[in-house]
DNA sequence: TAGATTGTGGTAAACGTTTTCTATAATTAA
DNA sequence: TTAATTATAGAAAACGTTTACCACAATCTA
């Protein structure tokens, strides 16, 4: 691996006169020598090394994304989005999968300032207590959020309220009074704003709202699946079924066929998040679509706004969309 | 943020005592100084910078990951089990994904060269022409392949081809003889080696090999449902399909009941990949589990044996699991 | 008791860049 | 012509660590 001293003797030049061409600084240098330069550094296929630059400037072009489940297809998404957007000015991430374990989180918090980051994507899991202290220290600036406004950093947003609020519309326009809500416990406002939504629309609709008819899953098609049946197996059961996301979704649909019940004619099931299987699922579900990329690629494009001192707004807030499929509608 | 300089004077020691007890070189250091520096350290909450110690030492505790998608789960999966790995000997990772477009791969390996990164785990995409020749300059010992062989480094595999000859000969069993297979193209091995692997079950049980069941999807449940129809609107439609991931059984499983065609009775199907969803889909997805989360810890062992100079054998295997479901069995 | 060893600490040279400061030649202004 | 400017280049100091080398005291060994 040849170093900047390389090209500096190739070209017969200073090391300083490299630097010079390589980041076309305002010092100018004449075209001449700049060519000889560029020559070298071709020829030895040279490449800078980022740390010693990074050590100096007092930037390394990589940002910390911190998440807690990299299978989750919704973080899966948003990384893609960080990803592309990143990699169009030439930064770099360091990923942290924290399973949701608190400490994890610090430890990635710790550790991403060891590796002196440029600034730090934080979704999902829990941020309270003591490490927010510990980022803002350092971090202060360059820090963004997505997924929560309950924390002093800008935030990406997806406007949950609204959107469960709108599924839940869809279904009562479809005649349904008797409709079960499956959300997860947490203290993340994405699952008490779906549930409001889910409340809201009961209320605007002077629907009673039924404390036997709200449970709590886990996200996964399993827990979907265990609090479906449970719904399901009352003797009041609701002719509808309004899961927090589509994993859940894709659970209380089987639950649903394998109690012999059929969807949508006996059942109708409404998902949260649009995840691409969504609309191949047998029946295609209905759901409330997030723009998952769009929160990554912002969310990006808001860090390099920090880093670059410029202020942005303090929240985005992304609207949702309904997608309507044959799991609530009978042809 | 404080520098090894600061808790040095804080605790009336050079910095290079400072260096000693942080990092429990062999040089001693008398008990009370080192309490001295702990104490010093805890009360400025030092942490050393690594960019600086990468610089001097060598290696920078980060690993580059390049994989084509990371919103696909196979990858996902694979990627969570690296940063499982990586996070217990304190490696970290940097994220590349390359949305399978060479320029990408190339730009990526040269970002991770700049880097220094102490290592690379490269899964999928195309990885021939010049890039491996870049890699090899920099990386030569400090590379691992997941799902091919056909490059000279250490690789985790799959067994693909008895895992898909299983898939079929449990169709077999079941009494089919015409059975659809959707591949996709690629020159990569996990692609053909599914083919092969359906060649072969058919073979042995002297089942007449038919091209024109053999289609080409693109690995979504999209292609999976039009390479699905093709096969099924054919007067000598098969009985069954095999699809070389889950994704596009998903598909195929969609255009029959479109076709009112009922899975299993009229048609069975079977998936590759053992996705959690697959559990959960209606009907439940007879199909050949990889343990996907394994290839990543794995791969990621066996990276950081490289990087401390142990050698490990050039190929690992891993088996495939046929996992029978609903999809075709009846009851 | 002298010489050798060991334990403990500091000084300074790396690691590979960027950038400030200084120096020289070439050009311009007067 | 001379003084002042401008264009171009190099020397050397940083960035924050680790570590080779040196120095001194305290402890052994013979």
């Amino acid at each position: 691996m040849s170093k900047i001293h390389d090209v500096a003797k190739r070209a017969n030049v200073s090391i300083a006169t490299v630097s010079r061409v390589l980041n076309s600084s305002d010092h100018k240098v004449s075209a001449k020598t700049a060519e000889r330069v560029r020559q070298a550094v071709e020829e030895l296929d040279y490449r800078p090394n980022a740390l010693a630059r990074a050590l100096q400037i007092n930037r390394t072009m990589t940002v910390g994304v911190i998440i807690p489940d990299i299978a989750n297809h919704y973080y899966a998404e948003i990384v893609r989005g960080i990803q592309k957007e990143a990699d169009k000015e030439g930064y770099n991430i360091i990923l942290q999968n924290t399973d949701r374990d608190p400490k994890r989180i610090v430890r990635s918090i710790n550790l991403l300032r060891e590796k002196v980051v440029d600034g730090i994507i934080f979704s999902g899991g829990i941020i309270s207590g003591y490490e927010p202290l510990s980022i803002l220290k350092e971090f202060r600036e360059r820090v963004v959020v997505i997924g929560r406004h309950d924390v002093n950093f800008p935030a990406i947003m997806v406007d949950n309220i609204s959107g469960a609020a709108q599924a839940v519309q869809h279904l009562i326009d479809l005649g349904h009074i008797s409709i079960g809500f499956i959300g997860w416990a947490s203290n993340s406002a994405t699952a008490t704003d779906r549930l409001s939504g889910y409340k809201s629309a009961l209320a605007q609709n002077r629907c009673r709202f039924d404390k036997a008819l709200v449970r709590e899953g886990r996200l996964t098609p399993e827990s979907g699946y265990a609090e479906g049946k449970k719904l399901l197996i009352r003797n009041d059961r609701p002719t509808a079924i309004f899961a927090a996301n589509d994993q859940m979704a894709f659970g209380v649909i089987h639950a649903a066929m394998e109690l012999g019940l059929s969807v949508p004619e006996d059942l109708a099931v409404v998902g949260f998040d649009g995840i691409p299987l969504s609309s191949f699922f047998v029946p295609p579900l209905t759901t409330v679509e997030i723009p998952m990329s769009a929160l990554g690629t912002s969310a990006m494009r808001v860090l390099m706004n920090l880093i670059s001192g410029k202020k942005t707004s303090r929240i985005k807030l992304y609207k949702t969309k309904l997608i309507v499929r044959k799991s609530t509608e009978i042809k």
